[in-house]
DNA sequence: ACGAGCGCCTGTCGGC
DNA sequence: TGCCGACAGGCGCTCG
């Protein structure tokens, strides 16, 4: 479940207490678990349980999709991939079947990182910008204007959606608000980043904006039997809508392959 | 610079 | 029912 808007679901939920999950801000680590060590990037699972006893939860933030985890001393970075989740329950009920690292407090409570595919990762580091340093502007920061959006684009010879999920391009965007975007901005998924004008990029801008507003807003996307607690499936434009009338002209939804992942968009809306 | 192919993993679903 | 391929919200690597 993993994409700027449910990464910020999760945090906000982290932080506030929400929903889905209570607030962890204030709780004290004594122990860990891990369960599948390559979920590990930094440091071995020695070290990182080692290091992690006795740090308390500071804040949580959010850099693209990277959840951050901003302990006394170190943060804790950690990246959903295809099927990450987290969960807060009690130390004292078994780990589920997918859990692969478990951070419990003193208070009795534990956060599981639960992850079917182990295609996720956790960084335990007192240097984050060494990790996020390569990451594009965050799409929703006040600094990120449509005319660096124009500029970035034209820097690049490159078919969008490619780029759009490009993570060092344009951080957060992921294979569903991609395509939303590109649709709402009505722009053909392989049209070349520098063919693009000043008006395409405006419209680009304020759509990748507005379907990720419109993601938070919503609590993130559920699909299939990863995630659950997010409504934005109901409102898809193109995602996974293949063969359905487009909501704007009714013409068929079309699914390609572009750069070995699914893309979908509206033949009329989307032209090349 | 860019794109294709592959690897990493497990689970679900549709077709036969 | 069982098997088998396609597919899945991501990304790092090599190679041409």
């Amino acid at each position: 479940m993993p994409e700027l808007p449910e990464v910020e679901t999760i945090r906000q939920n982290l932080r506030r207490g929400g929903a889905t999950l209570p607030s962890i801000l204030g709780w004290n680590v004594e122990s860990a678990q891990v369960l599948w060590a390559r979920s590990l990037v930094m440091p071995g699972v020695d070290e990182f349980k080692r290091r992690l006893i006795g740090q308390q939860v500071v804040d949580i933030g959010r850099r693209g999709k990277f959840l951050i985890v901003e302990l006394s001393k170190d943060a804790l970075l950690i990246h959903l991939h295809m099927s990450g989740d987290l969960v807060v329950e009690e130390n004292r009920e078994p780990v589920a079947t997918h859990c692969r690292v478990a951070i419990e407090f003193e208070n009795g409570q534990r956060l599981a990182f639960i992850d079917a595919r182990k295609f996720g990762r956790l960084w335990l580091t007192a240097e984050k910008e060494t990790i996020l340093s390569d990451l594009g502007p965050e799409p929703l920061d006040d600094a990120f204007q449509a005319q660096d959006l124009y500029r970035r684009l034209h820097a690049h010879r490159r078919r969008l959606k490619p780029l759009l999920l490009d993570q060092t391009f344009l951080a957060g965007l992921g294979n569903i608000y991609a395509d939303e975007a590109l649709n709402l901005a009505r722009l053909h998924p392989l049209m070349l980043s520098n063919q693009v004008s000043a008006a395409d990029a405006e419209r680009l801008w304020r759509a990748i904006r507005a379907v990720i507003e419109e993601g938070i807003q919503r609590n993130g996307a559920s699909i299939d039997w990863v995630y659950r607690g997010g409504e934005f499936q109901n409102y898809f434009r193109v995602y996974q809508r293949t063969g359905q009338p487009c909501r704007e002209c009714g013409e068929a939804i079309q699914r390609i392959v572009i750069g070995q992942r699914s893309a979908h968009f509206c033949p009329n809306c989307q032209r090349l």
